[in-house]
DNA sequence: CGCGTCGGGTTGATGTGTCAACCCGGCGCG
DNA sequence: CGCGCCGGGTTGACACATCAACCCGACGCG
């Protein structure tokens, strides 16, 4: 019934192989890391961007800036990954804590870090190859800057710093 | 401090150039169908598969295999879209209810169909273009094969029907 | 001073996803 | 028959995301 007014034919089908892609990636990406090593996505992201920074401390909006995390969103995880001693939260200049990467958290990055990458290598960096890898990292720029050239044009949700 | 064992230089870039491009497109979309129609993404997936089948009607487990999800996820948004009215069960043949798409269900779906594909398509579509699209096509379905051949030889967690 | 408002951050309610346990009818098989 | 297992489905507890409301110090300005 209804088949509405949609996608056509090719274009419908390269969108769902992507749909499907992106699913089956990220599905799988994730639970290797969570049977592996005990870590969410998210874990993983804030864990990567602390220790990528020089003294694995950072104050909570740098961290909301560079996941694009909602700052609310940012604040429950944080507090998640406290209990569980990933981070702290150290209160040093008065009010806004900063954020710093705890020895167990340094190792549980360190730990995954590695399988993570080789797995993104295995299934999709090398899948592609270098050329269409390339092709799509120009696309995949370009249809940031087209969304956000829409958004800055009706819209004013987007953190931009 | 770290800076891990992780992809280098030009993998590094494209790869986040493509985690970028995921997340902004997805907000991005669901946004739109969140904000207009009231639906999440997850309600315009289900209500899509019913409207394309025949009837309108179908068993959970055929939700469950062609939206890939697993069936405690699907049963709980399915009661929430029951109460939402979007959605019926009929107990028809004993046991196992059917699930059946609704007038507003119907109404929701042809109403949001249209402004969606649009979108997928300015954004996306038209900004790979036509051949760097198909080459998106053909290495999506690479990287599942890919992975689902990886997961044939070692795990059983996929529903392969 | 009093007052608004702005930015960084927290909180609580609610919607959504995941995992493990369970229910129950059918089927194989002793 | 009795028993176990399997497949489709539900449930409950918990992790996670989103939204709106709030807190509070700083800053502008009457």
């Amino acid at each position: 019934m209804s088949k509405g007014p949609w996608l056509d034919g090719d274009e419908q089908k390269v969108w769902r192989s992507y749909l499907l892609m992106r699913k089956t990636l990220e599905t799988h990406l994730e639970r290797h890391l969570q049977r592996e090593f005990g870590l969410s996505k998210s874990d993983f992201e804030i864990l990567v961007n602390l220790s990528e920074s020089e003294s694995g401390r950072m104050r909570a909006f740098e961290l909301s800036r560079s996941t694009q995390w909602e700052k609310s969103r940012l604040s429950h995880h944080l507090t998640r990954m406290e209990k569980r001693g990933l981070i702290r939260k150290e209160a040093c200049d008065a009010r806004y804590p900063e954020i710093v990467i705890t020895d167990e958290g340094l190792r549980a990055i360190r730990d995954s870090a590695p399988a993570q990458a080789a797995r993104v290598r295995e299934f999709f960096v090398d899948v592609f190859g270098p050329e269409r890898f390339a092709v799509l990292g120009e696309a995949a720029d370009e249809v940031v800057a087209a969304i956000e050239k829409h958004c800055d044009t009706d819209c004013s949700l987007v953190d931009r710093s």
